[in-house]
DNA sequence: TGCTAATATATGCGTACGCATATATTAGTA
DNA sequence: TACTAATATATGCGTACGCATATATTAGCA
C-alpha cells in the first residue's frame, strides 16, 4: 500500500484535503508513483478507518466542504516505521519485453518500429522529467530545508537516469537488429564456454 | 492483458497446458513479466471465450485431465498485431522512490540503511539473471532458430543491463547522502540559472 | 448564450492480480 | 509410517486500481 504512505508523508508536512493531495502528488512524484483522484479519496478513507489520519470538516457557502486530513500519532509511527523497512520489490512487469522476446514471430522491421516508437516515448518522458526538475527548483520556497530538496532531487536524478539508460540500451539493439547480429550467433560457443560469453554477449 | 500474448507467443511455438505454461513461463520471462498458476488457468479460460485459443482434452487414467491448448487463426493474428504495435507503458510504480523522496523526514542512517538493503537485493537478482543466461543457453535444441535464441538473450541482456544501472546509481547515491551533500546545496543557484544545474545536479 | 475550468467529494463497475485452498493420485524420501 | 513433491485443474476471497460518472457552484471565455 505505497500510496497510504505517499499520502501520510505528504501529511505529515501539513494537513490537506484530497483535492490538494491528488493536485501535489501529481507534480511532484508522478515519475515513480501515479495515481487517481478515486484512489487518493478510497485510499484516505481507509486510512482514517486505521486511525492514521483525522480530519477536520470546514463548510463552505458555495462550495462541498473541504475535508482537511492530519496525520495522527499513530500515522506518524507508521509512516517513519514504513520508510526505515526495506519493502520486497513488486514483480517486474515490462510488457514490451515480452514483445521483444516473441519478436523472432515478426519481422525485423516490424519490431524496429515498435522499439522506435518506444524510443520516442522514453525521449520524451526524459524531456518531461528534466523540465519537472527546472519547475521543482522554480518553487522551493527560502525557507525549504535543503536536505528535503535534496532528496526529492534525487528521486528525478533517478529517473532521468534511469531513462537515459533505456534510451541506450534500445538505440545499442536497434543497431544490433539491422546489422542482423544474429546471423553472427554461434550456438555452439554459447553452449560450450560459459567463461567466454561475453563473445557472444548481445 | 500482457499475460494473455505471452500465453499466445508461448502457444504459438506449441500446444500445451495450463501446467506446462507455468512452468515454460516461470523459467522464460520471469525478470520481466511475472504471474502466478491461478492467473494462467483464468487466462486461458478468457481467451479461449474470445476464440483466440481451443483445447483438446486427453483424459488419464490417474491424473487430472491434461486440457492442450493451441493457438487459432484468430488468436495468430491478435498476438501478430499485438507484437507490432506500441502500446502505452504502464505508469511507473517505483514504491522505494517514495521512501527517498520522504527521507528527510527520518535519519540518514535509517536511509542508507534501506538503499544498502535494496543493493543487496538487486545485486542477488543481478546473480540470478546471469545464472538464467547460463541455464538457457544449455537448453537450447540444436535445431532452435538463431534469430528466436538472438531475441530471448536482449531480454536477459535488457535486465542484466538495467539491474546493473540502478546498483551503479544506488552506489553514487550512497557515496553523496555519506558525504552529506546535502550540506552543500546552493538554493539559490539551483533556482536562477537553469543552464547551470549540472553544478547541482545531485 | 453556452462551454469549459476550477473547486471538492464520492461511488459504481470492471479488470488483473496474488494467496490460499480444494481435489485426486502416485512416487519417493525421512 | 508420514511427509513431500510432482502432476493437473479450479475457485473463493480480498486488494488495488483506472475509468466514467454524479453532484453542486462560480468564474471566465468564445
Amino acid at each position: 500500500m505505497s500510496l497510504a504512505h505517499a499520502i501520510l508523508g505528504w501529511l505529515n508536512v501539513e494537513p490537506m484535503t484530497g483535492y490538494d493531495l491528488n493536485q501535489v502528488i501529481e507534480i511532484s512524484t508522478q515519475h515513480f508513483w501515479s495515481t487517481s483522484q478515486s484512489q487518493i479519496y478510497r485510499t484516505l478513507s481507509k486510512i482514517e478507518s486505521r486511525g492514521w489520519v483525522a480530519k477536520e470538516v470546514i463548510m463552505q457557502a458555495d462550495r462541498p466542504p473541504r475535508k482537511v486530513y492530519h496525520i495522527t500519532e499513530a500515522g506518524q509511527s507508521e509512516l517513519e516505521s514504513w520508510i526505515v523497512t526495506f519493502h520486497k520489490p513488486l514483480p517486474p512487469r515490462i510488457p514490451w519485453l515480452i514483445q521483444v522476446f516473441f519478436a523472432g514471430q515478426v519481422s525485423d522491421e516490424a519490431i524496429v518500429s515498435v522499439l522506435e516508437k518506444k524510443l520516442a516515448n522514453l525521449r520524451q518522458r526524459l524531456q518531461k522529467i528534466s523540465a519537472s526538475r527546472a519547475i521543482s527548483a522554480s518553487q522551493f520556497d527560502e525557507d525549504e530545508d535543503p536536505r528535503d530538496v535534496f532528496y526529492w532531487m534525487l528521486t528525478i536524478d533517478y529517473g532521468e537516469t534511469n531513462l537515459q539508460a533505456q534510451i541506450d540500451w534500445i538505440g545499442r539493439t536497434l543497431e544490433k537488429i539491422k546489422s542482423r547480429e544474429y546471423e553472427k550467433l554461434n550456438l555452439a560457443a554459447l553452449k560450450g564456454s560459459p567463461g567466454e560469453q561475453d563473445k557472444n554477449h548481445v
